[in-house]
DNA sequence: CTGTATGGTTTATAGTGTGAACCGATGGTT
DNA sequence: AACCATCGGTTCACACTATAAACCATACAG
């Protein structure tokens, strides 16, 4: 049902942060479909500005509508707004580098952070896209994300960062076993050889699966036994905490 | 042509920060189409996940896929994490709300704000969509705009907002003469009774066209004359900035 | 020049989307 | 309790829309 709709819909997912631009070529390849469907399909996603139009390149890349549709949003179930103060309150009683990534269909992207003020400390951009299987982050996501969704992740050729990367599935499955059962992910040198990450999955997916994770990163040498039980209270309350203000669900096998 | 795909994605227009939330006979009601089409162009919305619907009222919203595309709109076409480091900066030199909105296809919307801390301010709450004639924003923009934008914005019946409103199409083309002389716009009680508004247009359109204004709104009282001194010349400097930044077109006619 | 890309357009035909009418549930009103 | 007006959701015959093969026009490389 719905099926032209469907299709139409179907292309904005072509779009990704590695392929932001598409022409229609490459666009009728990649969704199956034929250059003439996909070509008015585009043009009506373009005349709703949900896609435009370079006028020189021809290319198709996401509209200006979407940045309405995203602060529509935000009004009606507020992330970004809700989530800020509490990283800043991570911070500020763990002293380190906290943040908040959501998957974006192909990747595990921080929207928001809140960046230690120690003189050295994990730094890392907005917008930037974490691995799923070295960062703590991606493990806490891939622990409670559809078993689909961590199938075709874990498929994938997984790079190595650092010598204690584990990039062979099966090992990386070992360690979602233990992360299901601790309810929180850590990254000891895995990303980075002086980093150590702890994270909690944040559930938000009417599903009750994972929607992204709450993270919390600071040099090795810092990150003694206490410091990581504290940083594990914290993140466990926190995420708590954005569950209830948002109205997600935590399922049931969780905490 | 596609006319399924248009239907469905004017539904999309429904939602604004005013009413963030719609109902299925809401929906029906306000698209003008039928009860069972809606019902189902919005379950093809929301497996796509563009809209989301409340287990429990039924109601739908705008759903997380909206997220992931900002993202990759923001990839290709970086503007907000531009934009807003410079509203923050504007807000914290002059002490007032500032914002920066996009011509959208049939008004002016705000997609960035950074909103004073005085106990007094002015606030965008409902401002999702600006008028045209009544607004520095709108005016800006007009005034820089393609003509046969300007000639059908100015043809609608244009609504008074206080007193001081203008709305006599030629009235406004007066308005505009000035504007386009001294590079900025004024709103003065124009659209509320205790507001002031600055705006300078941001050109980004390839013919060398306006796409939208930034702006500094403050309460009358604080409007002095050097107060608004300063925010021209802020929100010039910011203007050019911002131009760089993004690699935007000033016309040789401005400034 | 030719071969192969690209983006874009046309058209008969297959099949999808439409909307009036219907259902069951909920919540006020009398 | 009966009633009425909503609500979200579903059904189905018919009408019309979307489809995909074949078609341009253009650009670039060999």
């Amino acid at each position: 049902m719905a099926i032209a709709v469907k299709r139409a819909l179907s292309l904005l997912e072509l779009f990704t942060e590695s392929a932001s631009e598409i022409g229609l070529s490459d666009a009728a390849r990649l969704s199956g479909h034929d250059k003439a469907t996909v070509h008015r399909l585009l043009g009506t996603l373009r005349e709703a500005e949900l896609v435009e139009q370079d006028p020189h390149t021809k290319l198709y890349r996401i509209g200006p509508a979407v940045l309405r549709l995203a602060r529509v949003r935000e009004k009606s179930t507020p992330l970004l707004s809700v989530v800020q103060p509490l990283l800043d309150q991570i911070t500020q009683e763990t002293g380190e580098t906290s943040h908040f990534s959501l998957y974006t269909g192909d990747a595990l992207t921080v929207v928001a952070s809140c960046t230690s003020s120690r003189p050295n400390h994990v730094a890392l951009n907005k917008m930037e896209v974490l691995p799923m299987h070295a960062t703590a982050s991606g493990l806490a996501y891939l622990a409670y994300c559809k078993k689909e969704l961590r199938d075709r992740a874990l498929a994938q050729n997984l790079p190595s960062f650092t010598r204690w990367t584990v990039t062979e599935a099966e090992g990386i499955k070992q360690v979602l076993e233990d992360v299901r059962h601790s309810g929180f992910a850590i990254a000891d040198k895995s990303y980075d050889d002086d980093s150590f990450g702890i994270a909690v999955p944040i559930f938000g997916a009417a599903d009750g699966t994972a929607m992204g994770a709450l993270a919390v990163a600071a040099p090795i040498y810092r990150m003694t036994e206490p410091v990581r039980a504290k940083i594990v209270e914290l993140l466990r309350e926190t995420s708590s905490e954005l569950s209830r203000r948002m109205g997600f669900l935590i399922p049931a096998t969780f905490g």
